[in-house]
DNA sequence: AATGAATGAGATTTCATTCAT
DNA sequence: TATGAATGAAATCTCATTCAT
């Protein structure tokens, strides 16, 4: 039931906004009554971080693994962009949120989750700084405003992106990973 | 006073977001009372439907004029992303409001700011499109998936870049220009 | 509209205590909504303020004036008792509440009042301290809690006593007033 | 631990009193669930009766003792001023809370409480009877008022007395008695 | 004897909006 | 143009109580 709860108010959160749903919305939606939304969780904002904790931290889980396993900085950053984009399809409506409802947390809350937000975006820097040292990445590149440009694509792609439709989250994953690391200048 | 009303209201959703903001709160932050900003608005939505239609109208004009200046479909591009990237200086809080509170507008006046957004983007994608075509870019390249990613790109800049830090809005341009045209990769 | 919301709530405070008593309670006794209560206060806890507020500043500015005027401590000690019981007709439901709910004050709130209650009863002290030094008392009282054993008396009253039964509010402090000059024993 | 749940039930409502005093705190101070405490007492209210209860024969007990034992009408009320004096240090928590939370027991069981603390103040009202019929005490004095007097005074004390501060329960008694039977004018 | 989950009623508070002045 | 008072709907949250286990 708490996880009932918290799936419908992820589909709420999306559809209109953290600060538009109300308890009753969720509620209402799974046929509970409001206190039991309150024996769950103490706030409408503890729930809100509840979705937030889970899902930075399952993103650094993931990305950890990515760093151990894979060799060169190439196959890094694309597998980190590839399950990024790919995830579209089972959590994107969690990640719209994520990018949209910080500001709905508590100051200390927010902190806690802008602080591993930024672990994640430096450990995708830490990887195109390494490229560049390496000769794997143009030397004039600079490693914080690629990893900006990068995340800004994928991020982006969970506002517009419809996994059902022409294309799948694979071939998006393929179009933008040769794009980030070809750019779209022919070749002389 | 309308001005005043907009300016600070364009201040307080960036900071709050628009559901989380008071008619009370844009009133005090003025230092007038309810009763002046219904004199002015037709209601809370009206205000926003205001801000959005000024800042896209804006965008389309200026756009628009480079589509008429410019010759190369490179030239074109790129003067669009400088534009882009240069604006956060002048209206980043603006920016930052059109993408997120898109979805508090009345369904017919979202439908019109859709509309208009999705000319913005096709637009671009008739520039890639022709560049693809007389050889500019890359043959491989998917114009409408390419377009969202340099829309992606530039579009979350608004959510993080601070015109007063290192970088001037010139400079980050000038960086994302680059990228989009060569990519990462070293050259062989 | 401000002074009928005072006035009503203060009735229904005696009548079922702050807690219990609702701001539905309080608009439904004069007709009103609940977004007018708080229209003319902040809170719940704001009208509770207002409340002590002017009744502890209107019990110190009569006490001083009773300190201005009179002669003796004698007399001085007579009149604010005579006042305070003669008080219970005018304001006893106000003196009720006062006594009993500052505890739902805030921190602060709480600690303004408490600091002026703590004023009126030091000007007490200070007159049975003066009449015991200029021989009007007897030298072996105790000033502080001689003073503690006469409010006690007083403020108890306000709970029991019925200014419509058999005694008028005159005739209980002129009973008081001999019991505290006099006490009990027969005279030997 | 029916036990425990009075007694921390009795801390609490000193503290916050009965109305602000939610279950949850109860079984909070205590490390109970909810369910523990409606199995020992059947609503918040039962409690609360409990507690007066327990309380008001307590002391209808030891001032039936004083009254058979005590031979003059002064012993008598000497001794029950001083057994109400000195129990602040027992239970003055106790004391505090059924001076102030009689209404919000239900109509029945205020009424069953009412009649016994009725009864407490009949026997005191009494000895002074007696004691002015048999000269003991002086002529002009009114039994009923004299006896909310007193029972002012002692009541009172409950509220702002603290047992571990400079005067021990004892020499405060001592000090009761004494401006009951004397009152506080210099003998001429 | 005790727990954990749930309920439903109601509490305080917020807020967009209206309107007479 | 602007204000101040009022409204009514809805928001968040609390809480005594119940009940299956």
């Amino acid at each position: 039931m708490k996880k009932e709860l918290i799936t419908q108010s992820i589909n709420l959160f999306v559809e209109k906004g953290f600060s538009a749903t109300s308890i009753q919305d969720i509620v209402d939606a799974i046929g509970v009554t409001k206190g039991s939304f309150y024996y769950h969780f103490k706030s409408k904002e503890a729930l809100l971080m509840h979705i937030h904790l889970s899902y930075i931290d399952d993103l650094l889980r993931r990305q950890k693994r990515i760093l151990e396993t894979e060799k060169t900085c190439r196959t890094k950053l694309m597998k980190v962009v590839e399950f990024l984009i790919e995830d579209i399809e089972a959590q994107g409506a969690l990640g719209r949120i994520y990018y949209r409802e910080i500001r709905h947390l508590s100051a200390e809350n927010g902190a806690v989750i802008r602080e591993k937000k930024n672990q994640f975006r430096d450990n995708i820097e830490s990887i195109v700084a390494d490229g560049i040292k390496n000769g794997e990445f143009r030397k004039n590149l600079q490693p914080k405003m690629t990893t900006y440009a990068i995340l800004g694509m994928t991020n982006w792609s969970y506002q517009w992106f419809n996994p059902e439709g022409e294309l799948s989250v694979s071939e998006l994953a393929a179009i933008y990973t040769d794009f980030i690391l070809n750019g779209i200048l022919a070749e002389k």
